[in-house]
DNA sequence: CCGAATCCTTCACGATACTG
DNA sequence: CAGTATCGTGAAGGATTCGG
């Protein structure tokens, strides 16, 4: 084991491998929050592909499936396939994936309080460049 | 006001302009979220430019530069500069930046508490590519 | 119905060099 | 010391097409 892993496993923020870094990078990504949710505010229910797409306005069918297999992968997310003709597919969040809703729906309220008032203060700050 | 503006300003999740999405963009850039907890460690203190640069290894100039404005810009971070040759620059979390810091920390904690099994069922669905 | 493959554009980020 | 300017690279993600 490098030193850098051990620097991680210890959750070091510093380390280039820090696992805060790791996740960010992971919800950062343009659809896997809302994915999320979709699927939080449907558990324990299963959801099929179509039907997150139409819950997720925008979403490309490529970016979905891209995104829900990178959520299967990192075990947030299980992969249900009917085998019929066609093919249903079902989605539904693991326990590691519900719980991720929790710190994410922290970061949910503080957007939606605040981001407002982020907006106005670009604003201002776009108005008056320098210290007035 | 467009009806999308409506929706963002009712913190619709599934608008293109969701605070959710914007917040994201925002703390998922490399620096963002650990210059907030630098700065958050340190608060009330200011730290310097080069202090802050220590505390995070691998930051470039650049980027760091980059990143501190844009977290002025965006009312999270003060910046004063001391009018010396050469010019001293101090950063301080303002009260809204201090307030990121709460979910910035359930984010982190989660992390810490969850990551390493997330490389672990990454490992375990790399080896075994499709349902065994 | 679901998703893989390909092409293309945009942008975050790093390296480097330069300035007051 | 702090910041800016320029250039190059890689990766995200959108559009489109094909496949089972």
């Amino acid at each position: 084991m490098t030193t850098r892993t051990k620097r991680a496993a210890r959750g070091d923020l510093f380390s280039p491998e820090c696992p805060t870094r790791r996740l960010l990078d992971r919800i950062g990504t343009k659809w896997t929050s809302m994915a999320i949710k979709v699927l939080a505010d449907a558990a324990p229910q299963e959801v099929r592909f179509a039907e997150l797409r139409r819950r997720m306005p925008g979403v490309s069918q490529k970016m979905l499936s891209v995104t829900l297999h990178s959520l299967v992968r990192d075990g947030l997310v299980t992969r249900r396939v009917e085998p019929t003709v066609p093919p249903r597919v079902h989605y539904r969040l693991t326990e590691l994936g519900l719980s991720l809703e929790i710190p994410l729906a922290a970061v949910r309220a503080w957007a939606e309080r605040h981001m407002a008032e982020i907006d106005r203060l670009n604003a201002i700050n776009d108005a008056r460049p320098d210290g007035e």
